[in-house]
DNA sequence: GCGACAG
DNA sequence: ATCTTGTCGC
């Protein structure tokens, strides 16, 4: 494996604690306060994938979808040699910087077609120090951020007992959500129930500059399937990739 | 030693 | 993240 320097990690630590002063936990763009998201063209998705072996190399994408459409409009896949490991907590030091690359090119080359808002696979507040990747990418783009995670992060008091398995139970339709509570009270997210096929909810939480109901309502809205459409092309698109350009053995 | 461990 | 085919149901 690979694993990092205790050096480099408490530097990481520090580093989350000075990005969090300038997070943004509330909706600041016209669209997010519209019943429908009127305003809202453009919603993008990142994602990476990655060869069995190999877990330096990935391929890291970018998906732009058209709202409320949701078709893909734009749709970029790089190759991308990544320079940290994976640690649970510290996931935006491994994926970060590559998806802000080709944030950053889409500005360069296509700022017409910038997304209004970036979902992102993993969690926001939703943290160990409430700094997770998608708060991570939402600072440093300065894009509005939506984390989405597909399992639960045992986080401050947030479990997978017998009471979340209740509540998950109680989720009987569509958009029928929880919140994720700590020991002291605070609501760091939301269980979702994203589509009426799948009993597994997802992981809702603020990234930058959304609040957690508008979080929750997009994400819903942006659900053909379990998994949020821009996330989802993202991650159907980066193995395609991989798939055609780096063919298995046999 | 045991369990947890976003992607 | 990735390893993997079929299978059940609409």
């Amino acid at each position: 494996m690979w694993a990092p320097e205790e050096e480099v990690v408490l530097r990481w630590e520090s580093e989350q604690e000075c990005m969090k002063q300038r997070l943004v936990l509330e909706d600041t763009e016209a669209w997010q306060k519209e019943p429908d998201f009127s305003g809202l063209e453009r919603v993008a998705g990142v994602d990476l994938s990655f060869i069995k072996g190999d877990e330096r190399n990935a391929c890291a994408q970018l998906v732009i979808l058209s709202y409320p459409d949701l078709q893909v409009v734009y749709d970029v896949s790089e190759m991308v040699c990544l320079s940290a490991p994976y640690v649970s907590g510290f996931l935006a030091f491994r994926e970060a910087p590559p998806l802000l690359q080709l944030l950053h090119t889409l500005q360069r080359e296509q700022p017409e077609l910038m997304p209004q808002v970036v979902f992102v696979d993993g969690n926001g507040l939703f943290h160990y120090r409430e700094f997770g990747l998608a708060c991570h990418l939402g600072v440093l783009s300065d894009l509005p951020c939506v984390g989405v995670a597909k399992n639960l992060l045992q986080v401050q008091g947030v479990v997978k007992n017998d009471e979340h398995m209740s509540q998950i139970s109680a989720l009987s339709k569509a958009g029928d959500t929880f919140p994720l509570v700590t020991d002291s009270g605070k609501i760091l997210g939301q269980a979702l129930r994203s589509s009426d096929r799948s009993i597994k909810p997802v992981y809702v939480s603020v990234g930058h500059r959304i609040s957690l109901d508008t979080a929750v309502r997009l994400t819903h809205s942006c659900c053909r399937y379990r998994v949020p459409e821009p996330t989802r092309q993202a991650d159907l698109r980066s193995r395609e990739y991989l798939r055609t350009h780096f063919p298995s053995p046999s």
